[in-house]
Formats: C-alpha cells, structure tokens, sequence
DNA sequence: TTGCAAAGCGGAGGATGCCTCCGTATCGTA
DNA sequence: TACGATACGGAGGCATCCTCCGCTTTGCAA
C-alpha cells in the first residue's frame, strides 16, 4: 500500500507560488547556514518579502520548518527515482544513501527543532519516513535482484547503520563518506 | 571504570543554593505540566526569584534544561541504588524500570529541547548516558546472578523496549504500564 | 482588451521575552 | 560584631513574535 502522500500546500496563485518557494529556500539555506534558531523576520528578509507573507502562508515557525523538511524529503524520494533511472542498482543505492548523509538529531538541525514541537513519532514524521522507505525498498530490492547486495539485508539495517554514521558529533563530510565507503563494502555479497 | 559524574554546579552559600534548587523544581514542574517553551521570566516567577537571579545561575535557557536534566537522571540513578538496598533483585529491576516511562523525545520534551541545542550524541547526553547505564547494569547483574531474568539479556535490550514504550505517541500512564508489564513478563527466564 | 473581485503584499505597532546593569541586601568568616 | 564578598531583583533597552489594514497584483469573465 503506498504510503499518504507528503503534506505540502504550495498555494497556485503565481505570485503566492514564487514567495512561497523563496520562503522555503530562504529557511532551508539560512537553517543550514546557522542552525533554526534564526528568526522569522530574519528569514522573511533574506526572502525578499513582508513577515506578512511569511505569516499569511506559514501561521507558526513550526508550520515553516514542516515545509522545508517535506521539501528535503521530496527531494530524498525524487533523488531515489531518478538514480533508479540513471544508474546502475548498487550504485542508485550508494548515491542515494550518500546523498543524505548529514540528516539527523544534530544541534540546531531541523530534525530535532520538530521533534520538540511535534514529537518525534508524529504522523507527520511517519508519513515523511514511510515515504522514504518506500523510496529506499525500490533501490534495495532492485539491488538484491541484481545480485549485487546480501540477501539478508533489510531496509531498516541499511538506515540504521547510515544514521550511525549521522550520529556522530559534528562529523567532517570527508569521514562521513569514508564510513559510509566502509558501509558499502559490508553490503555486498558474501565472497562464495 | 566508572563514567564521569554528572555535571552539576549546585553552589554552597545558603541563599544561592536555595535559590538554585527553586529555580530547577519551579522549571521541572512548569515544563511537566506546560512544555518546554515556558518563558523565562514565567520560571522566576514561579520560583519566586529576580530574573536577574536566574540568569546569574543559569546564564542560558540551555543551562537550566540541562540542571533539570540532570537533577531527573540523578534521581534514576538514586532510585536504582534505593531498589537495590529495599527490594528483591527483580523486583528492583522493575520498579526502576517503571519509574522512568513517561520519559522520551515527545513533543515539548526536556530532551527533545536539548537535542536541538547539544546534539543527541553530545557529551552532555553520553556522560547522563553513562551513569544510567551504570545504574542499570547493577540492578540487571543482580537480577541474572538471582536467576530471575533470561541470561542472554543485555542492558541495551532492555532499554530499547522501555524506549520503544516511550517513543509512543501521547501514551496513556495505564497503557504505558500495561506495556511494561509485558514486557517485564518476556524478561523471566523462559521456563524448563 | 478591460474591468473587477478576490487574493496577496508588507511594514508599523503592540505585546512579550531576552538579557544586562547597578543600587541594595545577605551571608559567612575572622 | 563588622565587613568584604557574593547574591539579589527589577527597570530598561533591544529583538522577536504576530496582527492589522491600506494598498497592489492576479486571473478570469465579459
């Protein structure tokens, strides 16, 4: 069963459409710059538009951070489809899982600032998750048909042993691609 | 070897500790009772101090959380060495066991809060870590050596299922305990 | 193409919280 | 008992939150 689809409310109108994805973009960059404790004024600024827009279609910084979050993880499940597409199954898997490396409960990530407000077995992030497993099954499955992972390999151990790697305190990009280099190499096939 | 104590900077002069413990009791009842986001100002108030005061103690809002904190861990430490003195090996193991649901990354949290300042793998959360684990691996030792728990148990596998009745959204205290009841029943020795 | 209703914009202003400063009070030791 | 060191507390300045309302833009129908 395919999982509920992401919550997102991008308005039609072209002027409310384009406000609406600077005010996302402004948020994602400013938060990854800073952490998410930068004000809304500041961000509306960096946005180019009032905190009136930013109010009129974002009733709390909550309702901020949702959007950017769910555009992270559209782009998570977009990244997945289209690797699917483009390359070759072990390879989909690792650049998928390389490319979000760096997600998790660090300090100032928005993943933590929303598990303050929501908690962290909210349906909003069980919709987030289902739609990412859904996302990473596709790749894991086609890679073990391939034969070119273990067999016994769950999706759950796959995320478990990237997000170990995101568990780590401030890690360089350079160590995580190092472990994450490791990783791979744990999922191949046994040697027979 | 045992772990780093926790950290905690109580002061000696009579008014100053005074002060120290209403400050963190005001804040641990206000954030049970009205979430993490409680102003500042609200907490002196309610402590019966100036603001001026909180801030001399507390020179940040992360500050405070992280007394309460580890006021909270300090006192499941405590209680485990209480139930170790007072109770059957098993029966120790339980009751501390169910003293500390309720506790988890839910909404408004104390530790949801400070993940998002510290990070979840920061020092501050491995040194509270530690000294739990400490705890807990006195009371499960015993509660092996009684022959009243399976053998093959680890600490980690414990707490995983406490933290999994914990991650629940918004459980009820009853179901909680319910849970926990089943799961102190998977803890006994399979019979023979 | 034009007109117009609906939707959107944005920034001033009031409320609240953060945080410092400094005159006053209390503690604890000699 | 005196006094130096430490603690107290609330006013005030600044920043952020959030609403309100006059003005602007959009998009559809005639």
């Amino acid at each position: 069963m395919a999982p509920q689809p992401l919550p997102c409310a991008r308005p039609t109108r072209a002027d409310a459409a384009r406000n609406y994805d600077r005010l996302v973009t402004a948020a994602r960059e400013t938060f990854a710059e800073h952490g998410t404790d930068t004000s809304l004024e500041e961000i509306a600024r960096r946005a180019g538009v009032g905190i009136g827009t930013l109010y009129r279609r974002f009733p709390s910084r909550t309702a901020l951070l949702e959007a950017v979050y769910v555009d992270e993880i559209q782009s998570v499940c977009d990244r997945a489809y289209d690797f699917d597409r483009e390359l070759e199954p072990f390879d989909a898997l690792a650049a998928w899982l390389r490319s979000f490396l760096g997600y998790g409960l660090s300090k100032g990530s928005l993943a933590s600032e929303l598990t303050v407000a929501l908690g962290k077995e909210s349906p909003f992030f069980q919709i987030c998750k289902a739609n990412v497993q859904e996302a990473g099954h596709l790749l894991l499955d086609k890679a073990k048909a391939a034969g070119e992972v273990r067999d016994d390999l769950e999706l759950a151990d796959v995320m478990r042993l990237v997000g170990g790697i995101n568990m780590g305190r401030d890690i360089e990009p350079k160590q995580a691609n190092r472990l994450l280099d490791i990783v791979l190499c744990g999922l191949r096939p046994a040697a027979s």
